[in-house]
DNA sequence: TTAAATTTGACAAAATATGTCAAATTAATA
DNA sequence: TATTAATTTGACATATTTTGTCAAATTTAA
């Protein structure tokens, strides 16, 4: 059960890479870097494309762990949390099902 | 598979009750009412607190249909959404069983 | 130790969410 | 039909949240 930020730091400290070399990559400040490795903040969709790219891992993958960051996030502290994902997952399939018609 | 806003629009039609009445009684302008229930705008959790108390509905049952839409909105136009649902289930499972743990 | 790396927190700027208002449109009724 | 009530739409204002910088404090490694 990865988050994000975990994923983020093990590649970069496989590589012994410092923060502000990853940084300058994604062109912002390391202490951002810094507080996404650890949680603090999330990354903007942009920013995980980007690493993806940096680190040559699948981009969707690190996509699947930066959303369901988002919506974890989102519904952490609320009672029907679980609930409510599962209910949006059936919504989604039922969205997906009916793309297309009229 | 109902959205937030139609559940409210029926359950305001049902009482042939006027926007104006109903968003009066949530303190907002009837113009976001009218988008809310229309999908355009989503409520605040107070204002969905407040409209299960005024239908005399389950508050948790509202909750659930707006965090859900919420959660929908959230990943509708991202590729990897249904996926990332699935994850974030599993991390709020994971959360949960783990929660008060040391 | 001291130099490099990281963390922390105060703050600024940008983006998004939430709301008002008035005009335009639609529906209901005298 | 005409006119009143109800709803929708869009321009705009305000509040909140997100995203970022910077510098000081702390930690880690040489």
């Amino acid at each position: 059960m990865q988050t994000l930020g975990t994923t983020i730091r093990k590649l970069r400290e496989e590589r012994e890479l410092p923060l502000r070399t990853v940084a300058v990559f994604l062109g912002i400040d390391l202490a951002i870097l810094s507080k996404i490795e650890r949680g603090q903040r999330n990354p903007t969709r942009e920013q995980v494309v980007k690493l993806a790219d940096y680190f040559k891992v699948k981009e969707n993958d690190l996509l699947v762990a930066w959303l369901s960051d988002k919506l974890v996030y989102e519904v952490e502290d609320e009672e029907m949390g679980l609930k409510a994902l599962q209910v949006a997952e059936e919504k989604v399939k039922y969205i997906t099902k009916n793309k297309g018609k009229k």
